[in-house]
DNA sequence: GATAAACTGTGTATAAATAACACAATCTGT
DNA sequence: ACAGATTGTGTTATTTATACACAGTTTATC
């Protein structure tokens, strides 16, 4: 008998908190289901699902917000893997946490729906199941910490977006005013953003100048030595 | 029969990357184990051991640092989860790592060497088992952020240090060279230390003054929205 | 057709943090 | 007494962060 057989197993769930921005509303957004099975079923509950025998964890969080949004290519990152004795009631279940960024008109709207899925704005967030709230705090705070240090803002706009939109993200998410000055200087500053011929007219009268981030730039910086922070 | 039931379960492992700071050689170490039992026996690794049944993760972690080195109340994190398919041959077991800093000259020497294992500098670290050189490389990055954003340091040190002690750990974690000057003024400026009346004369004629970090100076600023930084 | 309203976009001055740098002080072993 | 090794100190220049006010553009409205 090989050596690890005398131990225990446990069952492993992989939990996502997925965050998405509302453009209009300016929030910063997570995908929250109702649960519809026992226990806690009627509740509010991150998306999860459970680890399979031949997949690895990443895949695994892949394959749950796959069937939730439709989406792949996303950013996922894990965040942390909770394992309390008590953390689901009447179970013994470890859940490692992933936390995704998407574009919330990019997803699948009718399949989210159909999974009885709701985007809600952080800020409003009803009480979660089990320890999801934790969950979510703490996905919140490596959020944060990426955004200030990693060009990962994008990952929750879309392709082309403006610089007012981009500054109402990041206040999103640091839940606080910045300056437009000093935010744009520092933005165009780091060369990582191509500007388009093209305006978005929606939100003012004067129009705003689209912009494209340019992976390809970062990555050239990056072999320089260069470090990002916003 | 319950929801979960139905679900695949796994065997989790609990690996832990145990820094220690050597004040002599002023070089970080890491705490690794030869394997006595397959597979891979007589190869390096780092301790490890199973989660049970009846314990939270952290308490796996503790327990299985406790056991190779006495010590309890250690600064301890979770930093990551491998859940990679193939990352041991022939078995399926996750791992949840760990790291620890230690006070080298605090821990049970003798229990140490008892497992058979040895503190390595990170500078000549051998091959490690299956991912094991992965977790390090990781915990050595975290170590890196947390040191420069609290004050963790002080769990490599003995409660009574020197200041160029302390420099040296830090150039020992960043792994460059700083300027005292700077270093010191920085350093002081928090008023997080209480300058003993005793110097350390080991190291030099002169002699350096010892200091004592102050947590509770540390909490008060903190509460004050204070934000260490070296 | 003037103007009010709402948002975009720009420049400068001040304060704070960081980086660079050289020499004197202390002690002990020879 | 002096050589050697390490601790300890101050100033200046550079960079980065912060604070702040007004003009430009368009359209709906009177």
């Amino acid at each position: 008998m090989p050596y690890y057989q005398e131990h225990e197993k446990f069952h492993v769930a992989v939990d996502s908190i997925i965050f998405g921005y509302d453009e209009d509303g300016r929030e910063l957004k997570v995908l929250l289901l109702k649960r519809n099975f026992q226990p806690a079923k009627g509740e509010w509950s991150l998306m999860g699902g459970f680890l399979k025998n031949n997949e690895a964890i990443d895949t695994a969080a892949k394959r749950i917000l796959h069937q939730l949004t439709g989406l792949s290519d996303v950013y996922m990152e894990q965040l942390y893997t909770f394992g309390e004795l008590d953390r689901e009631p009447g179970a013994r279940i470890l859940s490692v946490a992933y936390f995704a960024l998407i574009k919330i008109n990019a997803s699948d709207l009718e399949l989210v729906k159909t999974h009885g899925a709701t985007w809600v704005p952080i800020s409003s967030m009803p009480r979660l199941i089990f320890d999801h709230t934790a969950m979510v705090g703490r996905a919140l705070k490596k959020l944060q910490v990426r955004a200030r240090t990693q060009p990962i803002g994008f990952e929750l706009l879309p392709d082309k977006f403006t610089i007012p939109q981009l500054q109402g993200l990041y206040e999103a998410i640091y839940n606080k005013t910045l300056d437009k000055r000093n935010f744009r200087r520092k933005l165009l500053s780091m060369n990582l953003l191509e500007k388009l011929e093209e305006k978005e007219k929606e939100s003012s009268r004067k129009g705003a100048w689209y912009y494209r981030f340019e992976p390809k730039n970062y990555e050239d910086l990056l072999n320089r030595g260069f470090n990002f922070e916003l």
